[in-house]
DNA sequence: AAATTCAACTTGTACGTACAAGTTTATTTG
DNA sequence: CAAATAAACTTGTACGTACAAGTTGAATTT
């Protein structure tokens, strides 16, 4: 089986398939272009049901997975409630030390604009064959908070089946949506792997800490829709003012 | 509402509350204490239906909630296999470089057996004032990996309501399972912050490795179903050799 | 003996009904 | 006008039916 063909079995699995996943990806595809924008409330079940002519229970099984993957929150008596845009990864971000970090004093700078090259020698994940075909496209980043450099990332994606990548990708914006808005494309999983390491040169350079000073060090291979389609991000990170941080299960402080 | 009050109303929304609730809390019981081990079978739905007097759909809501909780998975035509005894919180845990660390390979080192005490002067995370009023339970151990330690860990509990916790519980056993064996204690969330720190003395002797070398460290709090009881842990990894790592978000490798 | 077919299971999807329980808004009552 | 009440919503739970689709193992055929 060739390429092509896995792309359009791949499209099938995910055009055709049942009502209620019909229903499900049409909501978050709605959810995702601001149709219904966060806090927002979607049309009740009933209302679901009669505008797709469809069952309450199917209706509820759309709902369902929408709530699983954290877009919306059911509510008793009021309604389903636009929760966010993207599924939680429940990846690691900046924290202070009481509250997230305020994303109006967040900024990035350019390392290294997109390009089309090839892999690194000794890219630290295992590549498909696919994969390795493919040309790498890749940029580098830095972040900053209130002007304090605090992670340096690079991103590395083989360039498969994103036409124009390097000319339509501005760094400045998320990296994730634009995916999802250009080419349909959405994480939907990832592996990490994590260290503390003395800072090398470039990364010291970057990040302005002292030469050998202690730095977190994170791979990341990011799973999407497109089976054969991963991408890989190596993050380095600053956290002598802000620590990495991320909340996982479900959090119950009722009473 | 006093502590004796809350604990009631507590057990009251545990134990009564709906059907679907009442199996899936059964089933779950049953898949801790061994009735199915990993990797069996639970009965099918039909055979839960018909024991438990119950619909279809009713059983099927409790074995979706398994589901979403990490404790099986339901395949088609052959039934809902058994995959782990504790929701899966996505922790951070050791690695390897390519498979997950064997287990076997792993041992625990005393460092400060458990004992009741006052809590630290300046403890990383805001603490209740129940929590406060509480004794805090201490110990500290170092998880090794070949003989090499990897993880100094120190553990804080208050000790609300387990009775007997430092004479029952040896550091050489599942911290977790324990709890919930012994306490019916589940643990339904967490929050951590990670940094990478120069080791300060106590760490590079624990993990013995050299002053000021770059350590992981890691502040955790976990949530229970116990919605006043919180733990507490800070972990001090040393990621020479082995990386910490987690995977999160379905994983679709399909094809 | 090996391959095929078929029957008996399993879970998945989709429809329907009925009532419980929480929220909001309009109505009634004092 | 303010408060209590009622009606009209919302989602949650629980029951039922029917068929589709995947898995397994026994029966049949080759």
């Amino acid at each position: 089986m060739n390429f092509v063909a896995l792309l359009y079995e791949q499209v099938n699995r995910m055009e055709s398939s049942t009502q209620y996943q019909l229903l499900y990806l049409r909501l978050k595809k709605e959810i995702l272009a601001d149709v219904y924008p966060i806090g927002s409330i979607l049309p009740s079940e009933n209302d679901l049901c009669a505008a797709a002519n469809l069952s309450r229970s199917t209706v509820r099984q759309a709902l369902g997975q929408l709530e699983t993957e954290g877009y919306i929150i059911k509510q008793k008596g009021k309604g389903s409630i636009v929760k966010s845009k993207s599924r939680s990864l429940n990846l690691l971000s900046f924290h202070g030390f009481s509250a997230m970090v305020d994303k109006t004093k967040m900024s990035t700078l350019s390392v290294q604009e997109p390009s089309y090259s090839s892999w690194p020698e000794d890219f630290h994940f295992e590549l498909s064959e696919l994969e390795k075909a493919a040309a790498c496209i890749h940029f580098a980043r830095v972040r900053a908070v209130e002007g304090r450099p605090v992670m340096y990332e690079l991103t590395f994606v083989p360039n498969l089946n994103l036409p124009n990548f390097v000319r339509r990708f501005k760094l400045n914006q998320s990296f994730f949506e634009f995916l999802a808005k250009e080419y349909q494309l959405e994480i939907t999983g990832m592996e990490q792997q994590i260290w503390a390491v003395a800072a090398p040169p470039f990364v010291a350079q970057h990040l302005r800490v002292e030469l050998n000073s202690p730095v977190l060090k994170i791979n990341r291979k990011y799973h999407s829709n497109r089976s054969h389609l991963n991408l890989y991000s190596i993050l380095y990170c600053n956290t002598e003012k802000y620590a990495l941080g991320n909340t996982s299960g479900v959090i119950n402080q009722s009473i």
